[in-house]
DNA sequence: AAAGTCGGACTTTCAACAGG
DNA sequence: CTGTTGAAAGTCCGACTTTC
């Protein structure tokens, strides 16, 4: 055994810090060196990764009533064979059981975790099953214990609907094909760890619906034989490769799979398809397989980035429905299935629903998940090393960040805001009465607020490390999302009325603060691995604001520095964001170019250079064969004055601004005849409440 | 011949327990 | 608290198979 080294993996730092043998050696049972990348690896020109200690079962206790019941089967074949034998009949002849032992039989069901012990069911919470109903209606009916005649009845119908409806998956992802070999879809098993290794970099810590720990080692079991995984793990495998390959940023793909022979999207298309077929194999739309959803939800995630907001946002209520069946929006529910499981299937609710909001929002959609009718309590702030399958008792909470901090932190801000009635009153009022009552005390809106700012900080994000990757992004997407927040509630709460220059001159610095936070949260080189989901994070309403006031102000005293925050989001954000000439590029560009073509065609003299947001977006469009004036050109001077200000009555704004029935009448001062559908300025077009807006 | 696979003996670790 | 126990986790030798 090796002495002790500094463990080579962030992601899942066990107690002890031995260092074991890299996975390969581990899997073909060599000598490791233990260096990384190891002699074995560099020589095999195999991607070498740490192995992770596996959290240690507790011992296998037999209860002693089996142990009595063995003893006396195995002294009666001693005695049927006429074999002497020296026992202590005092302890065996009585039947000496104690009376409160409520061991099972069976001593392989030991370690299962005892719903008896581990639930705590609310009973005012806890929506009635059909079955448990007749029972206590018709008491007596058998001689069953009741829960287990319960799950009889139960199951004998679901049985039956196996048999009646034998195949009805094609619904979705067509038929099976039957000629595809799955196995053969898989990639080396080298490959393997490399996509699960990225995995775990990139897309695990922002949802962490995979537990690192048990699925290492069942990845590495699986590796040993590709044919003979059940489905649900091997869709699991697949939605693991598909949303790996999503997550490598496309100029580092060479460096991570060198001149591969398919590009990276013919291989995300192959491992779409693999997944597909995967989860059309564990008949996923009736499934109650937690890999299985949580394949399908990694597998809409990898499709996302390329899919219609719209069909999207319907697959996703495909999964919810499957989720809610399953019931894991239930917190008594989650908690029959111990500690472990149970925490599990929050993650991955709460992981759903995030996905679900803001999907819907950009498919202009109110997800009714988005509002306090489930009760699914927040994942726990732990490490997967403090999660056990086996555990009895819930893991201890850690007061500093853990590798959960991010989806803690995010679930708890949803959590709030779900309970605001500021969120409330624009999704669903009536739902106000169950809202938290802590947080109904609170003015609506500012009030709300603050407060949520104020116990975030206090809570989390004071304890949290600007050096930790995740722990930097979770600081400061939080807090870029709250700025957000309050830059559509200081334009859509009623309270903030009669609009004046004050409120929007606060729009235009929350705006500016903003785009100055997401500048550096996509600068700095911490957040890399999660850049693959910028898109999603497009700080589109800041740009929308501050354009408008540009507009409207061409000449503000700080028109200069606006300007140079765009430019600087727009830096990075041109890179990273849009990757050709596309419909949200066309919108995007428009946006910007209205408002320096106000500045430009007002008639004063202007010593300010043209900001490198313009010059940019001009070379872009150019480009693309564009025409680099606006699409609608004012007939009467600009359309200076903004709808949502109140002042004044624009020509142009009026003939092209379309009417919601909004609270303050909010509404962008821009066109809308760019043939965006459902674009992230939600509450212009939709009049719904962002709240939801932070994946 | 070199590289890869894997049965299984062996070592290490550490939870659970016993005893002081 | 310390020492002991023993199950589980981890290691890797060496026989065997596969590949080039």
């Amino acid at each position: 055994m090796s002495t002790a080294q500094e463990a080579p993996t962030s992601h899942y730092v066990p107690k002890s810090q031995r260092v074991l043998a890299c996975i390969l050696c581990q899997q073909r049972k060599v000598k490791c060196d233990r260096k990384f990348p190891c002699a074995n690896c560099v020589k095999s020109r195999a991607q070498c990764v740490p192995a992770t200690l596996l959290p240690r079962r507790p011992r296998r206790k037999i209860p002693e009533r089996d142990l009595y019941d063995r003893l006396r089967k195995y002294e009666d074949l001693l005695r049927q064979n006429n074999i002497k034998f020296e026992t202590d009949d005092h302890a065996l002849l009585e039947d000496d059981r104690p009376i409160n032992d409520e061991h099972v039989n069976n001593s392989e069901e030991v370690d299962e975790p005892s719903p008896a012990t581990t639930v705590k069911s609310s009973a005012s919470t806890n929506a009635k099953n059909f079955w448990h109903a007749m029972r206590e209606r018709y008491p007596g009916s058998d001689n069953d214990s009741g829960t287990s005649h319960e799950e009889a009845t139960e199951a004998t119908i679901l049985g039956a609907w196996d048999q009646l409806f034998s195949n009805d998956d094609h619904l979705i992802f067509g038929a099976r094909q039957t000629t595809v070999d799955l196995s053969s879809l898989h990639p080396e098993p080298a490959q393997i760890f490399k996509y699960w290794q990225v995995f775990l970099d990139n897309v695990n810590p922002l949802f962490r619906v995979v537990h690192t720990p048990t699925m290492q080692a069942r990845v590495i079991e699986a590796i040993g034989d590709l044919k003979s995984m059940s489905p649900a793990f091997e869709a699991l495998m697949f939605s693991i490769y598909c949303i790996a390959v999503v997550s490598i940023l496309a100029e580092d793909f060479t460096a991570h799979f060198g001149a591969a022979k398919l590009g990276q999207n013919e291989l995300v298309a192959k491992y779409q398809f693999g997944c597909q077929q995967a989860l059309l194999n564990c008949g996923f739309l009736r499934s109650s397989d937690r890999d299985c959803l949580t394949a399908l939800f990694l597998y809409l995630i990898s499709v996302s980035m390329s899919t219609d907001p719209r069909s999207l946002s319907s697959m996703l209520g495909l999964a919810i429905r499957i989720a809610q069946r399953m019931r894991i929006d239930t917190e008594s529910a989650c908690a029959e299935h111990g500690v472990f499981e149970g925490e599990m299937r929050r993650r991955l609710w709460w992981a759903l629903v995030h996905l679900d909001t803001r999907v819907g929002q950009l498919a202009d959609y109110k997800p009714q998940t988005f509002t306090p009718i489930w009760d699914t309590r927040l994942p726990l702030n732990v490490n997967d090393a403090d999660l056990r399958p086996d555990m009895k008792e819930p893991p201890a909470v850690h007061p500093y960040p853990t590798e959960a901090i991010y989806i803690v932190v995010r679930g708890f801000v949803a959590d709030f805001i779900m309970n605001t009635s500021l969120h409330l009153d624009f999704v669903a009022p009536r739902l106000k009465p169950i809202a938290k009552a802590s947080q109904q005390s609170l003015e609506p809106g500012k009030g709300e607020l603050d407060a949520l700012e104020n116990m975030v900080e206090e809570k989390f994000l004071r304890y949290c490390s600007e050096e930790n990757p995740l722990q930097f992004l979770t600081i400061w997407e939080t807090r870029g999302f709250l700025t957000k927040v309050r830059l559509l509630e200081n334009y859509i709460n009623p309270s903030s009325l009669p609009r004046n220059e004050a409120s929007l001159d606060k729009g235009v610095l929350y705006a500016s603060q903003m785009l100055q936070i997401d500048t550096r949260i996509m600068a700095s080189p911490l957040t890399k691995p999660f850049h693959w989901t910028s898109p999603y994070n497009f700080p589109f309403p800041a740009y929308i604001a501050l354009a408008n006031e540009l507009r409207r102000q061409p000449f503000r005293d700080d028109a200069q520095q606006i300007w140079e925050v765009m430019s600087d989001n727009c830096d990075i954000r041109l890179i990273t964001t849009f990757k050709s000439k596309s419909a949200f590029f066309t919108l995007f560009s428009k946006v910007i170019m209205l408002a320096w073509w106000a500045r430009q065609k007002s008639g004063q003299a202007d010593d300010m250079p043209e900001p490198r947001i313009v010059s940019k977006m001009k070379q872009a469009m150019e480009a693309s064969g564009e025409d680099t004036l606006p699409l609608i050109e004012p007939k009467d001077g600009l359309g200076l004055e903004d709808p949502m200000t109140g002042f004044g009555s624009d020509q142009y704004a009026q003939q092209s601004a379309p009417q919601y029935p909004m609270p303050g009448q909010m509404t962008f001062n821009m066109d809308m005849n760019f043939g965006w559908p459902a674009v992230d300025w939600g509450v212009a077009q939709s009049n719904a409440w962002p709240g939801g807006q932070f994946l």
